[in-house]
DNA sequence: CATATTTATACTCGAAATGAGTATTAAATG
DNA sequence: CATTTAATACTCATTTCGAGTATAAATATG
């Protein structure tokens, strides 16, 4: 028999995210009054087969937008913590059953959007994500001090070591570009965003960033995460252009994902090198400098084996 | 308010994978008569905060297995395909609500297994993907010409090219150890897998590999294909190994998992050029051959800031 | 005991990929 | 026409990778 305690509502929220003029944004859903959240409705088992085939309908109808490429990202079932039970979510106000959420990214380019609806930089939400100019001065400025002292005030000695080696791989030396969600995990925890304090009902001391409903902000961290990643490895990029591109317009949106720079030459070696692209012949009416080649995203890549981008080699022979 | 049909039970899933002998097993639950299932429960949203805990905790008592290093994989809501909600669950005999399964990987060592389950080598379920000896035989006498029909059955030109592009990125030229799932997926779209046959309530006509109940070996191939992506990039591995090992009984295990064979001195190359392992200063009991060391994982690497295997640098400076 | 067999481990070497440039070309701007 | 901006070609040293060869240290076997 099924209890009701074991039954839950599943609710599917989506990073729906676009490249215009060197800004990842993200499309939310912003009320007046309270924090910005991404699309987010709930899944109707009894009218859809697939989860993502309920999220593609509600989407379309929130925010009228035609996903393109989705992605599954991660299912939260956490209670007392960014989850809706734990903030005011209409749809359970009834003290109905524990919601689950499943996180979707999905790409797109950026259209008209539905009333309600807008679309926002992500990096206003995770400013010390962006590196393309320099180091954000807020690193060591505030979040650095403030991990310091949140290594200083761990319980015992052991914890005092796992946390300075978190803080270290987080915002140590180095700065691996993937590890969005752990990051951003890490500052929830050392209070440093409001999304801590909200959750566990205390006044607000710090706020680091644009705060999100919900889990919200979690599931963008890794949406930004996941699609870091797997822009390395599949052609994931060419699902945020416009059908015909400069090389430069792309390297530009790789490296607004990224959150990175990138050397010219050498991303447009690696592009050639693997196919991505072919020229189309035109060229840009001319803005400044020396027009550029238009070109277009061979699609024939993914048909003629192995995903561009992937290495690891290293196969020998049977022993 | 709450629908009835907005509600839906979770069930949790674990691929929970040990190598022994250079067998990578997994542990499932095996009732006589019928198919293998992998460990299977509800998630109880009453007694759990997350449903890694709840997870932690059935699988504790159906399993006496401690799940050491676990990682959620994928969230399935497929209706009508390979889900409980189409075979005979008796969870769900009494027409509740529609279930939701999540699949979770985990990776320990193999110890005594509870009454009732039992490790079995995954190849059963996926003969096609080892090919540690050679290209499985199988592939060119069976799932090849298999595949050739499929395409030519297609409904139209169009989907003949489709298809034609899928069978080629599987099983054609070159072989990405990770594209387990989507070999699996193919198979099933093309009825050369059991559970096809069976979730639609059709004489089985064709059976590769051993079949399991409800959608587990669509699990089971993600938690191959993510296994087989994340050894690359994270030390993963050494959640399989004994506490101290030889460097040849590390390579197995990596082999044994990628269903592939490596160059031996590169392998080593590697492995201590990354600072993966540190010698113990001693060695194996003469088996046969020359004693090798035995070797401890450098847990430190994971604080040392950058996962050991990521590479992708191609970082300039800013414009 | 000599020799074959196994396995471990060190070292080499060419090919390819990568990082970091320099040089040259083609336009617009003032 | 010099300057600026950008595109694109080409170079070059370094690193990584794939594929070996060479040597060492044990057991097994005649």
């Amino acid at each position: 028999m099924i209890a009701r305690d074991t039954v839950v509502s599943i609710g599917l929220s989506a990073a729906i995210v676009a490249v215009e003029g060197e800004q990842p944004a993200v499309l939310v859903v912003a009320h007046a009054g309270s924090h910005d959240a991404l699309p987010f409705g709930p899944f109707d088992p009894a009218h859809h087969r697939t989860l993502e085939s309920g999220l593609r309908k509600w989407v379309g109808e929130q925010t009228r937008f035609d996903l393109g490429y989705t992605e599954q990202l991660y299912t939260f079932g956490d209670k007392g913590r960014h989850l809706p039970s734990s903030g005011l979510d209409v749809r359970m106000a009834d003290g109905g059953a524990r919601m689950v959420s499943v996180g979707y990214l999905a790409l797109t380019r950026q259209g008209q959007e539905a009333p309600g609806t807008q679309w926002r930089g992500w990096y206003h939400y995770f400013p010390w994500e962006d590196w393309r100019d320099c180091r954000p001065a807020m690193i060591d400025a505030v979040i650095v001090p403030a991990l310091k002292k949140f290594v200083k005030d761990a319980p015992d000695a052991k914890a005092v070591e796992l946390r300075r080696a978190r803080v270290n791989v987080c915002f140590g030396e180095g700065w691996d570009e993937e590890r969005v969600l752990e990051r951003y995990e890490l500052l929830y925890e050392a209070g440093l965003v409001e999304e801590f304090w909200r959750d566990s009902g205390r006044p607000v001391k710090n706020r680091l960033g644009t705060a999100m409903q919900f889990d919200h902000r979690r599931i963008l961290a890794t949406a930004i995460a996941r699609l870091r990643g797997k822009l390395k490895y599949r052609p994931v990029v060419f699902e945020l252009m416009a059908p015909a591109f400069t090389l430069l317009e792309l390297q530009r949106t790789v490296e607004a994902l990224a959150g990175l720079r990138l050397h010219k030459q050498n991303f447009r070696r690696l592009v050639a090198e693997q196919g991505l692209v072919e020229g189309t012949g035109k060229f840009t009416a001319a803005t400044r400098g020396r027009p550029a080649e238009l070109f277009r995203f061979r699609r024939e890549v993914l048909r003629e084996r192995q995903a561009p981008g992937v290495r690891l080699g290293r196969r020998g022979k049977p022993a």
